[in-house]
DNA sequence: GATTACGTATCGTTCGAAGTTACGTAACTT
DNA sequence: AAGTTACGTAACTTCGAACGATACGTAATC
């Protein structure tokens, strides 16, 4: 299976949003992302949807942060993508009344559980706040050399010609 | 993605050898897997590389546990079905340039890490001695009313006509 | 009214596990 | 020696979910 990235790139583009002024349109974050502006709306609905952003139709509209940074940890935005399964690994249900199938199948889902509590319990522990300030030390640690990201900056470039 | 059921069914499969006498034939086991015999040889591959099953060829054939049921842990049994991806979800590398997204997925990285030790410890704590045993507490908490596995004694069902 | 930008239905693509068919080889039986 | 049994493996199809892409509709602004 392709892995699921979407918490993944709901992270990124929060914190993008975040150093943005202003909102930030489907078409910019698709850049961002590499990707295509339907994706950005489809993956974006779960955040709006869990009220962690907001999004505006027409001139100078696009997607805004809903609430500070320090309020949304990593936990939230998996449940506002649609809180997917975590494991790629699942149990068979070949012989629902063999007892070795029932042994089995309840010693995996314990070692589950308790993986995916502590994987649960540390997202839930991370604000998107932190990752903004380790970003913050990232950059400062290469100096003021290059913009924040790559792509962040591009759409200024692709501006109407002048003059 | 259809979620990996492999480790599962081998460690079903690997106890009821355990209670079987002589070689289980690949298209017995199809059947207590609900499958194909092919599924079954491609999967077995593994194990039998490393050394927990042994396959024979002709009559009488079949495979057959190498060792003891105490000397394989379930970690041992995920590793040889080719020790798969754990995680449905993963890190987006859309902008590797990108700090924003070098920090989302340090921060992910980190959390996946700790997750994956602890089912990792907790699947190498496990040998599927202790699922048989369990397995055996099962079976008298039933008392003797059926048989271990629906289809553990269907092959003899199906014997040659007797007389 | 034209443009911008989101909303969403629909269809195609991708990737790996699983399922299936087909054929080859080794080992045992008669 | 021939037939049967059972594993070994290549090649193809199916399945499921994320992702990608096109098309069209709607709301808000210019």
């Amino acid at each position: 299976m392709r892995s699921d990235s979407r918490l993944s790139r709901m992270l990124h583009v929060l914190i993008h949003m975040n150093r943005h002024d202003g909102p930030m349109t489907s078409d910019a974050i698709a850049a961002m992302l590499s990707t295509n502006p339907v994706v950005v709306r489809r993956t974006m609905a779960g955040l709006r949807e869990a009220g962690h952003v907001r999004s505006e139709k027409g001139h100078g509209g696009g997607w805004t942060l809903a609430r500070p940074l320090a309020d949304i940890t990593l936990l939230d935005v998996h449940r506002a993508v649609g809180d997917p399964a975590i494991f790629a690994i699942g149990l068979a249900h070949d012989n629902p009344d063999c007892l070795v199938e029932q042994a089995v199948d309840a010693a995996l889902a314990g070692a589950f559980a308790e993986a995916e509590a502590v994987l649960r319990a540390r997202l839930a522990a991370v604000t998107l706040q932190d990752l903004a300030e380790d970003f913050e030390r990232r950059l400062a640690d290469i100096g003021l050399a290059g913009p924040a990201c790559p792509v962040e900056t591009s759409p200024v470039e692709i501006s109407p010609i002048e003059g």
